[in-house]
DNA sequence: TATGAATGAGCATTCATTCAT
DNA sequence: CATGAATGAATGCTCATTCAT
């Protein structure tokens, strides 16, 4: 009786991933509002009626996908707890580790979150809640305990997490925007940001970029 | 005939400015999709087929926003010419400059116009081709100009120019998805941003946020 | 400016009316949840959204002729004043003029108003206050009065009304529900219900069915 | 294998009568068209596709629940045989009787059949001739036998039973659309109605209502 | 037999667009 | 030019019915 109620709760939370998995491919390509139900069903291989016996609502699959990215945001923040001996190589090895998982497939995600965001106002408020505030919190806690060790300057957490930060944002939504060159030269951002931030313009010694 | 036409190309003009106006508002409301003709007629004061006299579909009234938004682009560019003296005080004067036009009510058309860019191929090539590209070629054109009059150290510029606009690109991004704090200290980023630019998270001394 | 309302206002009465009497032709054919807009547009000749111009929802159309009914009640109830001479012929002939009014296409009205009211929870509070209630007060009323002029006998008015008034919602459904006999026997009733009315079956002296 | 055969049908029909139980709940409660499957299998506490095992269609709970019907006027029919002594006395204790099973939860089941004979055409040719059409004919009959007997006078009685018989009718549809005075007083109906049907208002002496 | 997940036809409602006035 | 009533295609969602297990 139990294994089955295990079975069904991981067969219902595999149609769910797939449905998911459909709509985040369909909302990728046209935005959440100009992709039909019907869309999202054919790319899932399902009945349009299907859905909604997983997901109560269209705005349900947008939730949903938040939800997802909310417990990816949870488990890169894990990893923060990490930093032992100089910044500079914690932080080079971070980005490295963070712009390696979030190539182009990855990011994909943040084009509808980001765009509903914009555009939808109670979605905002949530997505907000749910991603951006806590990993405001995180990185501003851990900027402030590195400060407070020595091993970073004092300054003004608030501001500087959110330009750094924001500056990958830029990134993610120039690439999303179609920003073909910046796609090609992800890879050299990890060390450039490093030095970036840690040094700013002047201690960038001139490495013209490589393959331009 | 000819002053008659004059006048008639006047009237054109203002009325499309008219319903170009009414649709701003209601898309940094509701976002492109969410926003109906009725609504943006009723905001112009006029009536649903008298935007059809202006505009042949509702996406020529995003089309028109566009334009809009590279003209002001086009005329904000001609700035940069500016900067003679040493860099810090013309990127200081120039971000107190760009930050202090850029505040809320201005950078509500970046709402739509990002959330149609991730959102809706067709749209997101156009601007990037109007907008992002040519803001990209000029930033980087005068960096190299710099970089070479021995103002700037040589350096990655096509990267760092993305790093930097897209970190302003962030903050802007933040502001609109709800970010209040920084909506509050909007005001110390030049300053900030300056210092970071060129020197690094190394090279600002501790000075915390004044109000938080 | 104000004739040009007036006829604005008087164009959408006709409409609202053209709408509603397709839709009580249908309705009175399928009932209301079989009926489809669709049905209700192309027999009112027009295209189903502008229905929508003119009722915000699909139940509107149920409330709108439930007020035609209403009006029509209320109308009905201000004949009752009349009453004159005895009792009995001025019955007959209130009775002669309600069945003559109340013949097989108006009373085509209470199959979709009953059924629902039966039916729909919300709808029949509605429309018990809006028809039955007032109709049973007004009725209720009247007859105390009489009975305090002397004219009729004191009796327990509250439950007599329902008994003689249902007798008449009764003969109605039994139309409405297939009773043919009754509907070519219709214009016998005034005259023996004021009979049977006053006194009963024991007063009724034998009247064979003449066509039966 | 009869014996087999026989548990088999006896088990089939506890299952119908089970599933109709269950149907007759939910249509007193919704009606017959805004009931689910899903919601009569809850209530039946079985799953939706066995319905369909004992039940081709949803339209065929109706008709068994009109069979249902059909049975109890059936037997309540064979009742009307007994009357003897002086009519008054026999329509006093045959109201009474009545009156005493047709209490609120035994006439839910008028609710659903009235409002599908309004609204639905195969049913209601079908319901009239299964219910109303035999009733009918008994009850003339019987009248006809008592006038011949001379225990009543002659009349016509086609129509003078269609009023009578509507008038309970009428006083249930009253009950159904929410007439609560009237539930409240349900009781005292047996003892007016039959001074009412024999003598009319003329014939009732006063006597109001004693708890209004 | 019993189940309940899957199906897809069907329907209410919205809204960009047209066009007679 | 300006209007706004009319249109009807498009879409989210429901639910009777089926069928593999």
């Amino acid at each position: 009786m139990s294994s089955n109620n295990l079975i069904q709760e991981q067969l219902i939370a595999a149609r769910r991933g797939q449905i998911l998995e459909a709509a985040a491919q369909v909302f990728a390509k046209k935005g959440f509002q100009r992709s039909t139900i019907k869309d999202i069903a054919q790319t899932a291989g399902i009945a349009d009626g299907t859905i909604y016996l997983y997901f109560k609502h269209k705005d349900d699959l947008l939730l949903g996908l938040l939800d997802r990215l909310t417990q990816a945001g949870e488990q890169a923040r894990q990893f923060e707890q990490v930093g032992e001996t100089d910044i500079e190589s914690w932080l080079r090895s971070y980005l490295s580790q963070q712009f390696m998982v979030m190539k182009l497939p990855q990011i994909e995600a943040f084009r509808v979150i980001i765009a509903e965001m914009l555009t939808n106002e109670t979605f905002r408020e949530r997505a907000f809640a749910q991603i951006f505030q806590p990993t405001f919190d995180a990185i501003e806690a851990q900027l402030r305990q590195w400060s407070a060790a020595g091993l970073l300057p004092a300054a003004d957490w608030e501001l500087v997490m959110r330009v750094h930060s924001g500056s990958v944002l830029g990134l993610i939504t120039y690439v999303l925007i179609g920003d073909k060159r910046l796609a090609e030269r992800w890879q050299d951002l990890p060390e450039l940001l490093t030095r970036l931030l840690l040094d700013g313009i002047n201690g960038v010694m001139g490495t013209e970029g490589r393959d331009g």
